[in-house]
RNA sequence: CGGGGUGUAGCGCAGUUGGUAGCGCGCGGCGUUUGGGACGCUGAGGUCGGGGGUUCGAGUCCCUCCACCCCGACCA
């Protein structure tokens, strides 16, 4: 590819709407062009690097026995009506009616599809297992975009899809993707780390998360000091420390003016925090007032709460709807409060003699002990796991990490298939739902978590395997020098016949401005032709991550630049942290 | 959806008490230059986000709508 023909150009200055690094330099470097709020189009060069990661994918999944098929973005509603997603999925999910004025999506995701291909075409135990796949866009209107590429609302994504006999087929599928990730993931160079997550709206048994390692990254993770145990903080659990019995004292009423925050409370009373009880206030998708009570040190895991209430969402609730029910927010106490879930954490059950609100404005009680002056409707653990906390599984530290979601991996079971009525026969004629996977990685998302993790100060650093393409090529002379661009050219031609993918800067431009875009670009290998090299039959090479380059002879430059890339290859594969 | 911010040339920005729009980079032409974002001359490029209002006069003041970004909510 000859640099003056490219398609989009590189950008001395980064918009100013590009926060994050990896935004800006796919921006600066030429790879993607903004279209509205989460809509990119990718250029040529930013194109190169999905599909490089699409190949990748393509490999990975076909290696165990993916079978790839193409199914459509837009889906008539009726299907959605099916499933029951049509009424539980939110405003993300985009709506629309066609000609006739019927209902119609368009895909967030394909589990509907697949589980009508299944009913379709699968009727027997002999057709199992199977294991789909696609590439295609899926269309989420995310209430926030952000960040470039790392969370938009139109993308590609591959999602597979397994279908089993039973669970134990299901774990047998479900451990192929495991491998599969780590194995593509590794080859794209990225740092990553698999941790237990929460299956969402997906539904299902069990979900993995594969993360990158990034501090602009959305999600939170808690990893043990010894590599033991790694979650998201949604499904974080974490050791509590043993807790003493105690005798119950006497429930006491105590004035506490100007206290409606834990900090002001303990102050007030010269207490620690982990003798409060703090009170927190939800309304469920029900319409169900939750009282959430938890020991004052700790923080609600909002996730935990909703799994533990069977609510599909919940939200905090208003001023109003607290009083409603006798409790005053900043005073809140489960003494007294009427027609409420009251979900404590453990560490409320387990503890004695806590400070708590006595919903009345300028008001406590102490030594308030749960069973005996109020009755939970809900033990559950709900707290959020935190830095500094204790495994689970060893004791050891926990330590936080900010990461980027690259993949994800659920055990759905027969949620769709009892739905869509997708079912197999087995030996003896009976009717059994088909046991589903799922299975996504998002291929944009992913070349800008490369980037994210592998750049310096002047620009991108692709890894081998992704990288737009192999080689830059400066042909360091005046225009006028026809003799230097001739070598370039020969150059060139032997390259590409070699197989390699070249980006041939031919601009008549001058030689600081082509390093700086060849560093910006951040292509594996780049060579340099001028006269100062020609004059001694040589061609400098310089790999983007080394720090000097080398001149080599014009006759051994093809042995050098495959030997040099090889290396490169080799070093840039990675492997995850044991979860 | 709540809070905050920004919309002026392709990109980054300035624009005073209201007086008819500029700078840097980039882009075209000519010339000089050629190993880490050169220089000179010259030129093109603007519904100042949209609409309404106040005013003799609005980029600037008022109202309203829109878009985009950030934080939160949200998120397979």
């Amino acid at each position: 590819m000859r640099m003056s023909h490219m398609f989009g150009r590189t950008l001395r200055d980064a918009p100013a709407d590009a926060e994050i690094v990896s935004h800006q330099l796919m921006v600066r470097a030429g790879m993607i062009r903004p279209l509205g709020s989460g809509l990119f189009s990718l250029l040529p060069m930013g194109y190169r690097v999905v599909k490089k990661i699409e190949k990748i994918i393509r490999e990975e999944m076909d290696a165990i026995g993916g079978q790839e098929l193409l199914m459509p973005v837009v889906h008539p509603a009726d299907i959605w009506k099916e499933s029951g997603r049509w009424y539980e999925v939110g405003p993300e999910l985009a709506r629309f009616k066609d000609r006739a004025d019927r209902d119609m999506v368009l895909a967030m995701t394909h589990e509907e599809i697949v589980a009508d291909l299944t009913r379709q075409d699968i009727s027997s135990y002999r057709q199992l297992p199977q294991i789909v796949y696609h590439l295609q866009t899926k269309f989420r209107d995310e209430p926030r975009a952000r960040a470039g590429l790392i969370r938009v609302r139109e993308f590609t994504m591959k999602d597979s899809y397994s279908l089993d006999l039973d669970e134990a087929g299901l774990d047998v599928s479900y451990q192929k993707h495991y491998d599969a990730y780590n194995k593509m993931f590794g080859r794209m160079g990225l740092d990553f780390i698999v941790v237990s997550a929460d299956v969402g709206m997906m539904g299902g048994s069990k979900s993995e998360e594969f993360m990158a390692f990034s501090p602009n990254g959305e999600d939170t993770l808690l990893i043990c000091e010894n590599h033991d145990y790694a979650a998201n903080r949604e499904v974080a659990v974490f050791a509590r420390p043993t807790v003493m019995s105690a005798e119950k004292l006497p429930l006491e009423k105590v004035a506490t003016p100007d206290t409606p925050t834990i900090d002001a409370l303990c102050k007030f009373l010269n207490i620690t925090r982990d003798q409060t009880a703090k009170a927190v206030f939800f309304e469920g998708a029900s319409g169900a007032f939750i009282f959430a009570v938890i020991r004052g040190d700790y923080d609600i895991n909002e996730t935990a709460l909703r799994q533990a209430t069977g609510e599909t969402d919940i939200v905090p609730a208003s001023p109003e709807r607290i009083r409603k029910h006798g409790a005053e927010p900043g005073y809140g106490s489960p003494i007294g409060v009427t027609d409420a879930v009251i979900v404590i954490d453990e560490s409320i059950a387990n503890g004695y003699n806590f400070v708590a609100g006595a919903n009345e404005p300028g008001f406590h009680y102490r030594n308030v002990n749960a069973g005996r002056d109020f009755e939970p409707t809900i033990i559950a653990n709900i707290a959020s796991a935190a830095a500094g906390m204790r495994c689970s599984v060893c004791g050891g530290e926990l330590q936080e990490a900010r990461a980027i979601e690259i993949g994800n991996i659920f055990k759905l079971g027969t949620r769709y298939t009892e739905k869509l009525k997708a079912t197999y026969l087995d030996e003896e004629g009976r009717p059994h739902p088909v046991v589903m996977g799922s299975y996504g990685i998002g291929s944009g998302r992913a070349a800008q978590t490369i980037v994210e993790q592998s750049h310096d100060e002047k620009g991108i650093i692709w890894p081998v395997n992704v990288a737009p393409f192999d080689i830059a090529l400066l042909s360091l002379a005046p225009a006028t020098d026809t003799e230097t661009s001739a070598a370039a050219e020969a150059l060139l031609a032997e390259l590409e016949a070699a197989g390699y993918e070249v980006l041939y800067d031919d601009r008549p431009e001058r030689p600081g401005v082509k390093f700086n875009d060849a560093d910006l670009i951040g292509l594996p290998i780049r060579l340099s032709v001028s006269p100062r090299t020609l004059a001694n039959n040589q061609v400098e090479m310089k790999a983007r991550k080394d720090s000097e380059a080398v001149l080599v002879d014009r006759a051994a430059i093809l042995t050098a630049v495959r030997d040099r890339i090889e290396a490169l290859r080799a070093s840039e594969l990675t492997w995850p942290t044991e979860s």
